[in-house]
DNA sequence: TCTAGCACTCAACACTTTAGAGTGCTAACA
DNA sequence: TGTTAGCACTCTAAAGTGTTGAGTGCTAGA
């Protein structure tokens, strides 16, 4: 027998064990594998070669007459060597497009809805990591006065997302002023990134011989008002009720608490955590994370890229026991992932 | 001994047995109440007030040589009759507002603080039920193209409520036929309640000879479009981890993850739940509920209302285990809440 | 009307036993 | 050299047993 035909044995039995145990919930003795290979094996070659694969380090045994369980790396490998993903039919992702295509227009409204498709779709708690106006560029930007000392500042990017916030001012504006503002603002400032807008009207303010003083004055003031209280991107999450009822956590209401904690307080480092880890390459796996996020030490998330205008945008995904099904629910978030860029790019061609 | 003498001894009992239980999540052994009373009664008497209190109903015995825990009609007795609310200082009051004063204006954003840091305080699930602009009547209107076949919707009310929908209109609009429009609804339909908006503009077109015939149709169609989005109200929902680590779910997985496929999907069912039994009387308190809700069958909550300009606006409350101390639960819930009208009020006057 | 005393009940805990699942090792076999 | 049968060994989980102690209800007497 050749060294790779014995690796590859190995590996088949590493694949049998993770998806037996991801199965069951329990340790994966020897027998159970031989009788899945039909006696090609006997319990005991299986027993040597899960010896070998527990030196090194693929997996472990809860006690010593037990059977074995993956370890992180186990998962690991077997995601990136071993599993195979399976792609979503194009008839799949059409039915999903039907399932998230909202009737609204609203950016939010699709990403709530694709959140919770996918949490209803994989049963597992699913998250979106949505991007806001202020990564993208300046399309228009309308000031409506409400009220004597308020004004609404609408943001719209030239990716169809939007924003409003309510802007406390001063001094009060009447509708002809409003509006002289807005078309200064909407001649000299289209185009800008709206994460720019600030700085850019800071230099023009501190060149006191701008014509346009008074307006640069008083859009900054504005602008950086609104802006201050619109996030980087927004954490879409649904499905929490699929978390807790693993068998793995449901032993464990120490560990429910924390993670609950986890998504009610540290939202900003958890979105920190997906946001760092997500890249142009696509699909990525993470199998528990002790050092950032300890409390989801248990979790693994799965997330994949979409994408507007070909630049990255944000992520979809899931979180769940490292205990998971990853060959099917990669292939589910990798096509949801699909479907949400086929989405919003229609609306950006409309 | 006078009959009201035994029964004030009777109900200082069941409080003080509520009391402990609430404490210590065990069963009241005659023995410490007797104890706590410093030897006024002897742990026999006690046992005999116990065993009626358990014949009416207040108390039972989850087994032979247990102690004795409350019964929900024991909860119940003991909230509306025995139980004394303490309630908040004018300086805890002051404090608190300072707690959920925020910078930003928008009344989402002061509600999603209350409904924190009530979770927070309290350390209890909190919730909010706000109103949407869909409950008051219509200050201003503005309609802002956005692109060619998109309107941004502005609806402003006259309790600083302010929401926005996107809304697709199939022939374009320039910003002058805005304005146009904007100008025909802020002069015939500004004062007007927001729920009755569609059926009073499809009146109007009914009686074909107005002579703004086009203005009605068309504002109809937007306005329809725009309101069909905005919820009646909104539910804002805090602090579930708070739910997860009482110690009564915690050995009960199962009901965890029922409480929380509810909170996912019967949002409306436990609105109309909260809303039905909120009115204008103040603090109410709920005992279990077992027709409504069942997945909320073991829980219990306290809701107190808050007003605009006298009128009930909507309510915060907590939601918990039966077994919380309602006496110090209540007055927060309650100071709360009149904390929330203070500010709102404050709003309504700046 | 209250209370001391007593018999009774039952959960909780510690402890033991047993069954069985699974292992590693060894010697024999292809 | 790789594979396998056999066997001793380990350890958990479940079931059974005995003991303890908290708490009760009842009764008779103050």
């Amino acid at each position: 027998m050749s060294v790779t035909d014995s690796e590859q044995r190995k590996n088949r039995i590493l694949e049998m064990i993770i998806e037996a145990y991801v199965a069951t919930t329990n340790p994966v003795g020897s027998e159970l594998i031989a009788k899945r290979l039909r006696c090609s094996l006997s319990p005991a070659t299986i027993r040597n070669i899960m010896g070998e694969l527990e030196e090194e380090g693929f997996l472990r045994q809860p006690h010593t007459s037990a059977g074995r369980v993956p370890t992180d790396r186990g998962y690991r490998f077997y995601v990136e060597s071993v599993m195979g993903i399976r792609h979503l039919s194009s008839e799949e992702v059409q039915q999903l497009e039907g399932l998230i295509q909202p009737e609204e227009l609203e950016a939010e409204e699709l990403f709530d809805r694709v959140c919770m498709a996918l949490a209803e779709w994989t049963h597992q708690a699913a998250f979106v990591v949505a991007p806001t106006v202020k990564q993208s560029k300046v399309r228009q930007i309308e000031l409506v006065p409400v009220g004597v000392h308020k004004l609404l500042c609408v943001l719209v990017a030239n990716d169809e997302m939007i924003a409003s916030h309510l802007v406390e001012i001063q001094e009060p504006m009447t509708r002809e002023e409003a509006m002289a503002l807005g078309r200064f603002i909407n001649t000299e400032l289209v185009g800008l990134p709206f994460s720019e807008l600030v700085s850019c009207l800071e230099r023009r303010l501190l060149a006191e011989t701008d014509s346009f003083y008074y307006l640069v004055k008083r859009s900054l003031t504005i602008l950086q008002n609104a802006l201050s209280t619109e996030p980087q991107e927004r954490l879409f999450l649904e499905g929490l009720s699929y978390l807790v009822s693993q068998p793995e956590f449901s032993q464990k209401p120490q560990k429910v608490h924390e993670m609950f904690k986890c998504f009610e307080d540290q939202q900003d480092e958890l979105l920190r955590c997906l946001h760092h880890t997500s890249d142009h390459k696509g699909l990525q796996v993470q199998i528990g994370n002790d050092r950032a996020l300890p409390s989801l030490s248990e979790c693994s998330y799965l997330h994949a890229p979409f994408f507007i205008a070909g630049e990255l945008a944000g992520c979809v995904g899931i979180l769940g026991p490292k205990r998971m099904d990853y060959a099917r629910l990669c292939a589910m978030v990798d096509g949801m992932a699909r479907c949400v860029t086929d989405v919003l790019n229609q609306w950006e061609h409309s």
